[in-house]
DNA sequence: CTGTCGATTAACCAAGTGGTTAATTGACGA
DNA sequence: TCGTCAATTAACCACTTGGTTAATCGACAG
């Protein structure tokens, strides 16, 4: 489990489970323990400890030992950067939807002269 | 590589290697062949190919044929989902920040008392 | 028809992932 | 001191992942 992956990567990994975005979803509304946290899951403790590790691992939770009881905080800072990273492709899906709307006006109105400035149609090199 | 998995963790999975997000980076400039995605990368045809397939198994890129080349275009819409499941995390990630500067001012003005609104410490139940 | 070129498929491999059960650790309460 | 409870570690398993090389496919140019 040695890790030596960029922040970025870690985010991700981790976010790309479901049963890892629940729990986060569940830290969002308020720490809780290890026990807390598996209760909805069908899975046994140690599942649950493996997927706490990763969120660890990428920064996701912090845990902080209060006699026999592990709390676990929400830290959601590394979404920050996930969130910044996907935020310089706003403009490309709202671009496609744009062409979307364009397209379905387009073929409604039955004009289907003039392909539209669409994605600039790569222009192949052929030697 | 039979994958029934939702959209969200696809999507999230697909992002959480560097080689597939430089990827995206490059097809959000225009649109490039296989051969032209892969040219900066140290790295096989095939395992090019390979994370080409998984971009297009989370609906991240589509290919289109043009001769014996395939032409690859950013599909970002995916993305919109995860954007906006990171979204409602905002809160959390500006909330940490402001306890941070927070602690930050206390500690200098070295009034080390009241803990703080902070997170609502979580009240253990010790039967 | 044949060679070549872009790209994919096939077969393989090492390492990682997500889960299990069994054993271990550490902090109580009786 | 002993049993119990929260949680983790250890050992194991099946499957996936990210990469490789070799072989194949399809579209062209001579």
């Amino acid at each position: 489990m040695a890790n030596t992956q960029d922040s970025l990567s870690l985010t991700f990994s981790a976010l790309a489970d479901p049963t890892r975005r629940a729990i986060l979803t569940r830290l969002a509304r308020s720490d809780a323990t290890v026990g807390e946290l598996g209760e909805p899951f069908d899975m046994s403790a140690p599942a649950i400890s493996k997927h706490l590790r990763v969120l660890e691992g990428a920064g996701l939770i912090a845990r902080e030992v209060d006699a026999r009881w592990r709390i676990c905080r929400l830290r959601a800072e590394p979404m920050h950067d996930a969130h910044d990273w996907l935020e310089a492709y706003r403009r490309h899906w709202e671009d496609n939807l744009d062409r979307l709307v364009e397209f379905v006006e387009q073929t409604h109105r039955a004009d289907a002269k003039k392909p539209g400035k669409g994605a600039p149609r790569v222009p192949r090199k052929k030697p």
